[in-house]
DNA sequence: ACAAAAGTGTTTACTGTACACCCATGA
DNA sequence: TCATGGGTGTACAGTAAACACTTTTGT
C-alpha cells in the first residue's frame, strides 16, 4: 500500500460464506450446506453460495454475517475467514469475493427458520451431491470442505456443530460423517477424553440402553 | 455475490506481501523481511510492508508478484495468499488488503538487488527486532511469520529459502533458523531422508571437514 | 594424528490402532 | 435374560527423541 487515494476504482468486493450443518436424512445425519437460487444475471437461475456486496461502513466479518443473515435467515454458530477469490475472469465484471466459512449447530436451523420464516430461493445440499454452481462457487465450497475436514483433525471444530452438552458417541458421529469414515469409539473416547478440553458433566442422555454421560468443552481452552 | 452492478463502490483494495529470506548476521543466518518506507501520508516515513493498489485487469498473485518488484525489485521462490483484512478502521479511509507471504531464496537476494539497482527506501530487518510499522502491518507480519513456522512442521517448505541442491545440514540450519530451536543432526537426517521428497545427488560440498552430500527435493512430489 | 563434521546404529518412550472384554439399561 | 450401546483394559506397531558410535576429510 503506498498511498490513501490511488486507483482503486472500478473494482467491487463481494463477502461470500459456505456454511455447513448436520441435516437428517434417509440414512442418518449428513453434512449440507444452503445455497442461494440467484434471482439477477449472470448465471440467473442457478444456485450460488450465499453473500452479498461490502458495504463501506462495515467490517468483513460483520459482512459476511449479515449477508448470510439476508439471503438465508442463517447465524453461524462459528465463522473464519477462507480465502479471496479474485481471477480476472471469474465474473463477467471484476469482482473480487472474500469468502468466510462457517459452522452452524444442528439444534438451531429449524428453530433460525422457523423465527425469521423459511426464506425464498434456499435449498440445502449435501456435500457429496452438489448442483452446478454459479462462478466459481464449485471450487469455493469444494476448499471450504477441504478446509473443514482437514480442521476437524487438529482442533475441536467439531464442536460447532452440536449443542452445549452432547455424548460422545454423538460427537464421534459428527466426526464421522464430516471425515466419511468410521472411527474406532474406545479409542475415541480416550482421545477426546485425555484431552483437557472436554469436561463431564452430571446428566445422562437417557434412551434405550445404558445411559451416556453428557460432555460439553471448556469454556476458554 | 448477488449481482454483478452492485453497491461495491469506494472500496480500494490493495495488495502486499511478507517475504521472508536468510541473510547473513553476525551470528550466523537470520530470517529476515524487507520494508518499505512510505513516501506519502498517512505514516508518512514509517515502515511498511510493499504493496500497491490492485489493477482491474490483473489476478490477485500477479497483483502481488507485480508490486513486490515495483518497490523491491525481488521477485519470490514461493507466494501464497495469507489473508485479507479488512476493518473499517485500519486505515484512514477504506481499503481492503489482501496479503500474501513469500519466500526468497537466499542465493538470489543479493543477484536480484545487483540487477535491478538497489531499490530505494528499502531495508531488511530481522522478524525478531521490527521497528514500528504502518498502518496494522506489524499485527499482518507477525501473523505470516506465524503460518511460516507453522508450515516448516508439515511441508517441505523451507525449500524456498534454499538453492536447488543443500546439503542436510544447510537444509537443517534453515529449519533451526526459521524455528529458533536446536534439531538433533541424526534424527533429522532420517526424518528428512526417509521422506521420498529428498533425493541425494552424486555431487559433495566440499570444506574444511568430510565433504557433505547434495541432495535436491523431487520435482513434483 | 587430530579436530570436526558426515553419517550409522541402538535404545527408549510415546502414540495410534485393533480388539477383547465388562457394565448398565430397556424391553 | 437378552440385545445393545456405554465404557475399560491390553497388546502391538510405528514414530519420535536421545545419544553412543564409526567414517571421512583438511590441516
Amino acid at each position: 500500500m503506498t498511498d490513501a487515494t490511488g486507483a482503486g476504482d472500478a473494482i467491487r468486493v463481494a463477502v461470500s460464506t459456505v456454511i455447513f450443518s448436520l441435516r437428517t436424512a434417509e440414512d442418518g445425519d449428513r453434512l449440507m450446506l444452503p445455497l442461494v437460487r440467484r434471482t439477477r444475471t449472470p448465471h440467473l437461475g442457478q444456485w450460488a453460495l450465499p453473500g452479498g456486496w461490502l458495504d463501506p461502513a462495515e467490517d468483513l466479518d460483520a459482512a459476511a454475517s449479515r449477508t448470510l443473515a439476508e439471503t438465508t435467515a442463517l447465524k453461524p454458530s462459528y465463522l473464519e475467514q477462507l480465502y479471496t477469490f479474485g481471477d480476472v475472469d471469474r465474473a463477467p465484471t471484476r469482482a473480487i469475493s472474500i469468502v468466510y466459512w462457517a459452522l452452524l449447530r444442528s439444534d438451531l436451523v429449524d428453530a433460525q427458520r422457523a423465527a425469521a420464516g423459511a426464506p425464498e430461493n434456499v435449498e440445502w445440499f449435501d456435500v457429496d451431491a452438489m448442483p452446478p454452481l454459479a462462478f466459481d462457487h464449485n471450487r469455493i465450497a469444494d476448499y471450504a470442505l477441504w478446509r473443514l475436514r482437514n480442521k476437524v483433525g487438529y482442533s475441536r471444530i467439531a464442536a460447532g456443530l452440536l449443542p452445549d452438552e452432547f455424548t460422545l458417541t454423538e460427537l464421534r458421529e459428527v466426526y464421522e460423517t464430516v471425515l466419511g469414515q468410521r472411527l474406532d469409539p474406545s479409542n475415541f473416547r480416550r482421545l477426546l477424553e485425555g484431552s483437557d478440553e472436554l469436561v463431564p458433566t452430571e446428566s445422562f442422555r437417557t434412551g434405550n440402553h445404558r445411559p451416556a454421560r453428557l460432555f460439553r468443552y471448556v469454556a476458554s481452552a
